[in-house]
Parts: structure tokens; sequence; C-alpha cells
DNA sequence: TGAAAATGTTAGGTGCGCCTAAACCTTGTG
DNA sequence: CACAAGGTTTAGGCGCACCTAACATTTTCA
């Protein structure tokens, strides 16, 4: 990979796993992102320096690093080139959704700023990708999420329509398609009582209106 | 880059250099590749010699470098990726056809041969690239090239429709734009006889026929 | 509160692709 | 036929991202 592309991948992981809140980001540890991203923790040390050097990071030794608004701005640039190929990938060259992460993983890095805009235009300017996941603009601001919450959230429990899935590692996401979950699946308070509860906190869903109510009895 | 994109580009090297003729490919020299990659000759020797270890390559020293059989395999692979890519950046992107070859570049070294496949069948399993080059079908071989010959072996000089650009670097790229040949472009005795030199080597031509003269006057 | 456990950083080393400088062919010419 | 000129390979280093092992700090809980 060109010599940034591992800048790149911190990058993201911090983004991940700093969480995204509206304002700043949270502080992750060391061993967390080196976990994320299959290396042993000394290396993220050295990366999280020169991210630091670069003005995309903060440091605080034996505490943790998160984004400065620099690094906010780049890590969404990435997260809108990943989430805008793997539309690509499903919408037009018809992959399935579990298929397509470590595509994108490789086609994010490609470095062309003319190339993503095309690409958004190619695609309609879609706002969430196949997985649910909002993608961000240009400008590095979301399309608002409307009337979605996570599964865990969902109170009181009731029937809803499944609209995105957080995270989204292969694992999990062949492990929902196995039990017939996608986007657009409804769920029955049944159906939600039976799930793993790891999913309920990355699963998006949105209530079922009265009329879809009566439909699925 | 990952590992193997550096060798990928000294097979590409090896392949574009050595000429692809049908049987064996030519010898190429240490410092032939070494300025087609931008790199010092050192460097070249040294990936050759990885290439030979890995069957792909054979070196005498001293004397140059070829492609085996495998090593052919896999460079017209690589061709392939590249060229289906550039089709899809000018047919469905919009791209002008002397602006994609660093993009294709990096896209033809992501590694997914389910993609590959995928993007052929999505732009229609196309012949040529936009550059007007064949592109190698799954098993290596290529769509015939129909009546098309290099400008320089059209004998007797007749006007003719340009059908493809060999090598096609950006610059040789952009100088034919601005002089308004592209593809399909017809070029007169006079147009012809008014071309640089070196571009006789690098044209594809098919003859005018009959009809087509007429319209030409 | 004061170890022991858990977590993070620094030190030192490896592989890979690249470089420059020096030693090594091969070739063309007197 | 020798030798100068030119291209090629070997020798020796550098930067980068990664590793393991050793050291430093924070956290946990007796």
């Amino acid at each position: 990979m060109s010599r940034s592309t591992q800048r790149e991948d911190h990058l993201k992981a911090l983004y991940a796993l700093g969480g995204s809140r509206d304002g700043e980001s949270d502080w992750v540890s060391t061993s967390q992102m080196a976990a994320h991203l299959g290396v042993k923790p000394p290396s993220v040390t050295a990366m999280v320096q020169v991210l630091t050097e670069l003005g995309w990071a903060e440091h605080r030794p034996y505490h943790g690093a998160r984004l400065t608004h620099a690094g906010k701005t780049l890590a969404l640039s990435l997260v809108r080139k990943h989430r805008l190929w793997e539309t690509f990938l499903v919408d037009r060259l018809g992959f399935d959704w579990d298929e397509v992460h470590d595509i994108a993983e490789q086609l994010e890095h490609v470095d062309s700023v003319e190339l993503v805009e095309r690409l958004d235009a190619f695609l309609g300017h879609p706002t969430v990708d196949p997985h649910g996941d909002p993608i961000p603009k240009h400008d590095g601001t979301f399309h608002p999420r409307h009337d979605a919450v996570l599964l865990a959230q969902l109170e009181p429990v009731r029937s809803c329509t499944v609209t995105g899935v957080r995270g989204g590692d292969d694992g999990t996401l062949s492990a929902l398609k196995k039990r017939g979950i996608g986007l657009g699946s409804v769920l029955t308070d049944e159906d939600i009582s039976t799930l793993p509860a790891a999913w309920l906190e990355q699963l998006w869903v949105r209530p079922l209106t009265q009329t879809e109510s009566q439909e699925h009895g």
C-alpha cells in the first residue's frame, strides 16, 4: 500500500472507535486500536505519534489518542469513499452486502478527489450505503438519519424495520444474512426476543407505522 | 502499496517493453525497465531476481530479463484489469481518455477476481478500452483486432480512421487531443503528412471504406 | 494504601524496496 | 587483441512499518 495507507487506516480506526458524536471524539486506547487493526500495540503508539505530528490526532501518553478537527475531517472523507464504493459494488455490480467490505477497503485508498465526486454523481448522490450507514457529504456533514434508533433503545419494544447495521464487519453481516435479516427486513416482537443480545446494539431500526403493523399481523 | 504491487509493476513493465508477440517475449534490459518505472537499475535487478524465484521471469545476468509463460499470463490479467477500469472511468464516469491512466494504475492493484469479472459484465464485456487497445479475455487471449494496422505500416498511405493508440502515456494522449485527434477521428493524406513521425508508430488506423472516403472528399 | 495485575511506551531488531558507490561484465574500437 | 566506455550487478545503507522484550505507568483490590 502507498506510504499513507497505514496512516489512513489508523485514522479510520480512531474514528470508528472514538465515536463520531457531534463535537469531540472520545479517547481511544492503543490496544483497542491495535486489536481493530490487527497489529501490536507498540506499532500503534508509533503511528499515533506520526498522526500527532501531522496535526490529525492528539496523544496523552498512557491514556489514549483522539482525532483533532482536521483529523476528523480527513477520516470522514475516507468513510465517504468507503461507503460510496460499497454502494457501487452492491447496487451496480450486484455483490451481496456482506461481501463488499474488504474490496471497498482497498478501493477507498485510491487517491483521486475527482474520482470520488464522479462516482458520487454516477450513483445519484446516495445518502446511505448498502448497510444503511449514512454517507458523509463532500463537506463532511451527514444527511440526517430520519426516525431510526438502535434496537436496544427501542422503547417500548415493538415490531420494526431494519434500516442499518452499525459497525458492519463481514462476520456479523453474514450471520445476519443466514437468519434472513437484511435492510428492510421486518422484525416482530418474537423475532427480537430471540436475537443475540450483541445485535441489539448493532441494528438500526424504525418502528413500523400503523399500516405496516397490520400487514404483518 | 501492498507487498505485491511492486512485483506487479515490474511484471507489467516487462510485458510492456518486452513486446507481446505471440510466442516469446523479448529480452528487456535493466535500465530500460528502470527508466520506465522511475527507479534506479539496481532496484530493478533485485526485483527481477524475485520475479525469477517466483517463476514469472527468467534472467540472464548482464543481458536482460523476459517473462515466462506464467509471468505473461499474470501480466495479461493486470492489463485486463487496467483496461477494464479505464473503460469504466471513461464510459461510465465521463472522464476524458487522457485523464484515466494514473487512476486505473491504482485501481488495477485491487485484489479481487470476482470484482474484475463483475466489472467486465457490468461494462458489457467490452473488447477494446477507450484508447482502442484490446482488452484481454479472462483466459488471457485477445479478441482479434479487425483490420487495424499501425499508421506507419499503412501502404499505400491513404485516408483512414483512428481506432487506437499504442502505449498511451498521458503526454501523447493530451498532445493528440490538442490536435483534435481521438478514437474515430478521420485522417486525410494531408493530415498524415503533417503528423510528428513518432506518432506513426503509435496510431492504430483502419483505411476508410469507399463510402466513407466519398463523405470526406 | 500498597502491591499485583493490567495496560502503555521505549529499545532494539527484521524485512522490504529503494538509494549511492564500487566492482564487474560486455562490447566496440584503434 | 587490448582497452576504454557503457551498461549491470554486488555491497552497504536508509526509511518505514512491523515485531518482541524490557521498562514505565495506571488501575485494581486485598
